[in-house]
RNA sequence: GCCCCCAUAGCCCAACCGGCAGAGGCAGGCGGCUUAAACCCGCUCAAGUCUGGGUUCGAAUCCCAGUGGGGGCACCA
């Protein structure tokens, strides 16, 4: 049937109607004065302004809003802000580009993209709105940065640094991925100078530690890589004296146990020991090193990380003395070890290290077993294998403990053995005793070692947060005083920003030149900015406070809100951000501004959105634009198609999924608010039975769904009720029903997480003043929630054979009459003798039969 | 090389503690409305859960092995 205009659902009509009405009211705005509600903190990570919202941040901001609308529904105050990572690279490089100031590209992308967000309705509170690229945040990255100063944690040292020579700036090792820059791609190389780190390996036991905390509540994906990334290891340091040498080497290893087994010590080439070392040596290993030192800086990090390359070295004709048994150890230089790790200097045991081994092969240097690995141990069941016949294999055919031949490092469980004292005690006690026997002679402790590094914070760029100290020939390095903060920018103009291996700042003469605030004297300041990841490293704090000048945040607000209950981005930053925001997290409790180790107490990843199978680019010319599909099915459409397209950790694929399908079930939802013709006040008991169940199953059931982020579900709940709302008001009670208005009522409550526009015009429809979004959701009536009949299975063996109608309460025993009486039943048992009957009430009986 | 996750109608996805494989959508089919088409409305179709074993009265769900796909770490001593 055509229908009249005023009846046609129109999007673009509802969105126009809402939107002023919404904003007059501020009905997002959290912690308003007298507020007693219970409070929640959801978190959306915050927008790079890049030009304008795509399709993922419709969808993450999507997934964020639920979680926010939910809670409210929940009788919760919500504070759920917004703000913009709006200092880095890419408005420099437009700014290079176009001749422009950054600042300008900037603030003019975060007006385009507010303007989108205006459209797609999120529930944001905007009064606390934070731009990461104003002095006013700055300030307060600086403030952070002198309590890390004050403490230790931020300090200077030289070193090998990632360098990505295309964008001309050092890199941390978080940003390096398979030797590439991971913003722009180009291989990465080192290059030595001196930057600013974060001390961040002095917190990676807790780091690390303390991810148990959030085992269930954050994706395990992202625990693990975090695991993965600090990688612990336990075991000793283990100093070694060197012939020729005041100082001892200490060494760091997993298998102390092995010390009688080390035949040679292998250094970093790169190491300043290993250039030490070969100084003291012959002119020809000097040359020889050199050599090797010259070629091996020549490869690539990508060449370095490939696997199964030769090994190479020079032998730099010195020894070390083995602590244990005081052999002569000879010592090589080599690029298979890392000067950045542990000690830069390993002692190598070739039997039992398979990197040793290849290259103890490699350059005919000895092996020697020390573990048996074919023994017997304690605790380890041994497995004897059987031929074909089923006859045990006899040990004497056990592999033959020789790696020197074989190629293959005995690295398993096993027994000690030419090993002195430790002979004959298991792995993992001879790794005890070997620590005691160390720390007994003053010769090694016990030690960790982690893969993680410090963060490396320098950055040689312009749009970023300039680094609050003054460097003085007299007093060294002086931090800028806290009264004197922020450090601003200087003004663009004028400055060439073109990347050229030193930060821009340093050629702003009035910016830079400055006086020693210890002395007074002629000074400059540090010209590199910080990376941007500090400013993100703490945002969420700010954001208690967005327009405090006297402090970065109030920690009394903290402690009403933080940490954040619910967090809502792309699984691209497991590392990266979330490892840099834990850390300063810790550092602000050890610092006594928090009273919570970890800033994000749940965690949500959403997918991706694809396009036929892969990642949406131009070049590919699979490109689904948000301001486009936004015009075409509305905001609400939208939303509803990315919530429905499956569990939101999933990826989307735009293929397969239908925005016009979205838009016709809210155009189902909203004629039935239409049909509507009962009163507000109408008499909930007085509706149809089967309706109201429906209803109330959906109110039950939500709140679970919700909380364990199964949108999707929600959704196709939502639609299997107004499938049954349309058919109650076509073929059953009719419009006037009271179940009719109440389930009308309750699809507008719950729709509200999804599709705010048609819910909010729904909820007039039905009699009310706006808004639907600040309604607690009704509680589910548990009398509409049992079923008059059930229908109980009765299998026999297990297959289904009969069904039957029966009350909830049915006992057991007369549900197994009930069963036995059953014509089906019998006819399915036949001759067969019943050697078991189990029943579940009231829904199941299983007959099990012989044969 | 090591570690982790996933596999259900043509497609996207549901299925509580192991208890009827189907909630929802897309696509398809039939019908209604229409001069006609679209929209809209109604009805409908479809898999035995990747393969092979095991545990169990009973397995999509638990265990083992494999296949396919995705991800993380990788010369870290």
């Amino acid at each position: 049937m055509p229908r009249p205009d005023a009846d046609a659902y129109d999007f673009a009509a509802i969105q126009e109607k809402w939107l002023p009405v919404w904003e007059e009211l501020e009905l997002f705005r959290a912690g308003r004065e007298g507020d007693t509600r219970p409070r929640k903190y959801v978190l959306d990570m915050f927008p790079y302004p890049s030009g304008d919202l795509h399709m993922g941040h419709a969808e993450a901001f999507g997934f964020g809003d639920i979680s926010a609308r939910y809670w409210r529904h929940q009788g919760f105050d919500v504070l759920h802000p917004i703000g913009w990572d709006s200092f880095g690279l890419p408005a420099e490089n437009a700014a290079i580009k176009r001749g422009a100031d950054p600042r300008e590209w900037t603030y003019s992308n975060i007006a385009q993209q507010k303007r989108s967000f205006r459209q797609y309705a999120p529930s944001f509170d905007w009064s606390r709105e934070l731009h990461t690229s104003d002095p006013e945040y700055y300030k307060w990255n600086q403030w952070l940065f002198l309590k890390l100063y004050e403490q230790g944690i931020a300090y200077r040292k030289a070193g090998q640094v990632n360098w990505c020579p295309n964008d001309q700036t050092v890199l941390a090792n978080e940003q390096v991925v398979d030797g590439h820059c991971e913003r722009c791609g180009a291989v990465v190389t080192k290059k030595a100078l001196t930057q600013w780190y974060f001390r961040v390996t002095d917190y990676a036991d807790r780091l690390l530690d303390d991810l148990n905390q959030l085992e269930g509540t954050w994706p395990s994906k992202v625990v693990s890589m975090q695991r993965n990334w600090i990688g612990r290891s336990s075991g000793a340091d283990v100093e070694f004296e060197i012939e020729g040498r005041d100082e001892r080497v200490t060494v760091f290893t997993t298998r102390p146990d092995t010390l009688y087994g080390a035949t040679f010590m292998v250094v970093a080439v790169d190491s300043p020991l290993a250039a030490e070392l070969a100084a003291g040596a012959s002119t020809e290993v000097q040359r020889n090193f050199e050599g090797y030192l010259d070629s091996v800086r020549a490869e690539s990090d990508i060449d370095r990380l490939a696997t199964d390359r030769p090994k190479t070295g020079v032998f730099l004709e010195r020894y070390a003395v083995n602590p244990l048994n005081g052999e002569r150890l000879p010592i090589w230089a080599s690029d298979y070890v890392l000067a950045d790790y542990g000690h830069g200097a390993i002692m190598a045991v070739p039997a039992h290290d398979q990197r040793d081994l290849d290259f103890a092969r490699a350059f005919e240097l000895p092996v020697r077993v020390v573990v048996d690995t074919n023994a017997p141990v304690t605790g380890v069941i041994p497995v004897i294998p059987t031929d074909a016949d089923g006859n045990a294999i006899e040990p004497d055919d056990l592999p033959p403990l020789d790696p020197a031949s074989t190629g293959v490092a005995l690295t398993g469980e096993g027994r000690l053995i030419n090993s002195g004292p430790l002979d004959g005690l298991s792995k993992s006690n001879a790794i005890r005793r070997a620590i005691e026997i160390l720390d007994e002679r003053g010769t090694g402790r016990a030690a960790k070692n982690f893969r993680l590094r410090d963060w490396l914070i320098s950055r040689q760029r312009f749009w970023g947060t300039p680094i609050p100290i003054i460097h003085c020939a007299d007093c060294g390095e002086v931090p800028v005083p806290e009264s004197e903060l922020p450090v601003r920018l200087p003004d663009a103009a004028g400055l060439d920003l073109k990347p050229k291996g030193t930060s821009p700042l340093g050629a702003a003469e009035a910016w830079v030149n400055v006086t020693c605030p210890n002395c007074g004297g002629a000074a400059k300041r540090d010209s590199d900015t910080m990376d941007t990841f500090v400013d993100s490293s703490w945002y969420y704090l700010r954001y208690l406070n967005a327009n405090d000048d006297t402090r970065a945040f109030d920690p009394a607000e903290a402690e009403k809100w933080a940490p954040v209950d619910q967090y809502v981005g792309g699984v691209e930053h497991a590392i990266l951000h979330l490892l840099y925001s834990r850390f300063i997290t810790k550092v602000l409790f050890d610092l006594g501004y928090l009273r919570f180790t970890e800033p994000f107490t749940s965690l949500l990843n959403q997918g991706m959105v694809l396009m036929d199978g892969s990642k949406m680019s131009k070049s590919k010319g699979n490109l689904v634009e948000f301001a486009s599909e936004l015009a075409a099915h509305g905001t609400d459409a939208l939303r509803v198609t990315l919530a429905f397209a499956g569990p939101p950790e999933d990826d989307i694929d735009w293929a397969d999924v239908s925005p016009v399908g979205s838009a016709k079930f809210l155009a189902r939802a909203w004629r039935i608010a239409h049909d509507v013709t009962s009163a507000p006040e109408v008499d909930w008991s007085t509706g149809d039975r089967a309706l109201r169940r429906a209803s109330h199953r959906l109110l039950a059931d939500a709140p679970g769904l919700a909380e364990s982020y199964k949108f999707n579900v929600i959704v196709a709940r939502l639609m299997e009720l107004v499938n049954l709302t349309r058919k109650a008001i076509d073929q059953g009670p009719g419009p006037a029903d009271a179940a009719v208005r109440e389930a009308a009522e309750v699809t507008a409550m719950v729709l509200d997480l999804f599709a705010p526009f048609t819910a909010e015009d729904m909820w007039q429809r039905l009699g009310y003043e706006p808004s639907v979004a600040l309604v607690p959701w009704r509680k589910a009536d548990p009398a509409l929630l049992v079923e008059d009949q059930v229908t109980a299975i009765v299998q026999v063996d297990g297959k289904v054979r009969d069904r039957l109608e029966v009350s909830p309460k049915v006992s057991g025993e007369e549900l197994e009459r009930l069963a036995r009486d059953s014509a089906a039943v019998a006819r399915a048992i036949g001759e067969r003798e019943i050697v078991n009957v189990i029943v579940r009430a009231p829904k199941l009986v299983n007959i099990a039969t012989r044969g």
